[in-house]
DNA sequence: ATGTTATATGAACAAACGTTCAGAACCAAG
DNA sequence: CTTGGTTCTGAACGTTTGTTCATATAACAT
């Protein structure tokens, strides 16, 4: 049934952002518009307008949100040996990313709908989480744990390793997380000489 | 100096092409318009409508040549031993989408953008291409050259690497392709076991 | 019950969209 | 100089876009 006018709800906000998240992810930014969102959650487009200033915020905080939950689950940095804490993250990151395609999607796809000034707030955001990973390498690579020519590349091929993951596994298929899990790990392992 | 009306050319296809190609991997296809390109070029809307039947098939066209030229260009799959083609294959890759950053971005992420026929076309093109590597995979795993767990999950994971190069390259920076090769070489042949 | 506030509708806006087409402008061939 | 065939312009088409706003409704506080 079609909300009726003027009803209270509480709910409609979460509603939207989960129907843009989604459309957004499979349609992309810009063939998605408002009254598509709308229809979704069952309300007219200018009641959206209650929600978020304009069509660019609400893409702006679902990729805000997303960053921040991604640097918040991180696992502590100084907890364990460089291996322990290189382990940590590529399991940490398969299994965070499986669990948001949707948002893991936009995140990399849509920066380059975003003004200049949300793009370079993303992009630190994504700097930061980079950071942890090669702050890691480097731990690893002073205390001899492994050997890596360049901890930045060594980075960049890890992390675009990883997210691949993303493009092909579902968890229905022939293989379980954990086994993907254990296979990425002993490449990753093997790639920076462990 | 605009170009004046009746004039023959036979170059506005290809500047048609080109600027296609640059403004859908700067903006994405849903968010360039038809106008837009023509702008480019310098003619009217209506005359891009001399060169394709509509915007789908621009994009499809572009897609599909980008694919084709990408196996036309591939290295002869049994030249070499196994490590030997491995090696090709890495370098290959990386230089090869180095030098068509635009085709390579629009390749990936204007999939959706697609009707379900050419999306099908397009994903075979890609999947002939992954099958080359997994058969070297499987050829070195066979030959005892190396040891990969699951040559599906290698390949997905060697070509998710290698494609991020792009994302961070630049051959103005302080190291060079062959360079950026070397160490993406040192890290695929590691991750495989070889 | 009454008044206030939050939330929705539904119509409206100008601008932009992909695409079509009649006619103008130009080139090459005879 | 004429004819025929391309290539382009410029206007038009029906739709859809993001966004605004006066108005209506429902819930909550008193």
């Amino acid at each position: 049934m079609a909300r009726t006018t003027g009803s209270h709800s509480g709910i409609t906000g979460p509603k939207i952002r989960t129907a843009a998240l989604e459309l957004f992810a499979k349609q992309g930014f810009a063939a998605v518009s408002m009254r598509q969102i709308a229809s979704e959650v069952g309300v007219q487009a200018g009641a959206l307008y209650n929600y978020t200033p304009d069509k660019q915020s609400l893409l702006f905080d679902l990729m805000q949100s997303h960053m921040t939950e991604l640097l918040g689950a991180l696992p502590d940095e100084d907890a364990a040996q460089p291996l322990e804490m290189l382990e940590q993250f590529v399991r940490f990151h398969i299994a965070f990313h499986h669990e948001r395609p949707e948002a893991v999607f936009i995140a990399y796809m849509e920066l380059r709908n975003l003004t200049p000034e949300n793009f370079a707030l993303i992009e630190d955001l994504r700097g930061q989480y980079e950071n942890r990973l090669q702050n890691i390498l480097i731990a690893g690579q002073t205390s001899g744990a492994w050997n890596v020519k360049d901890a930045k590349i060594a980075t960049f091929a890890v992390i675009a390793m990883l997210t691949g993951v993303n493009t092909w596994f579902r968890s229905e298929g022939r293989l379980s997380l954990s086994e993907v899990q254990d296979q990425y790990w002993q490449m990753v392992r093997s790639a920076v000489g462990g």
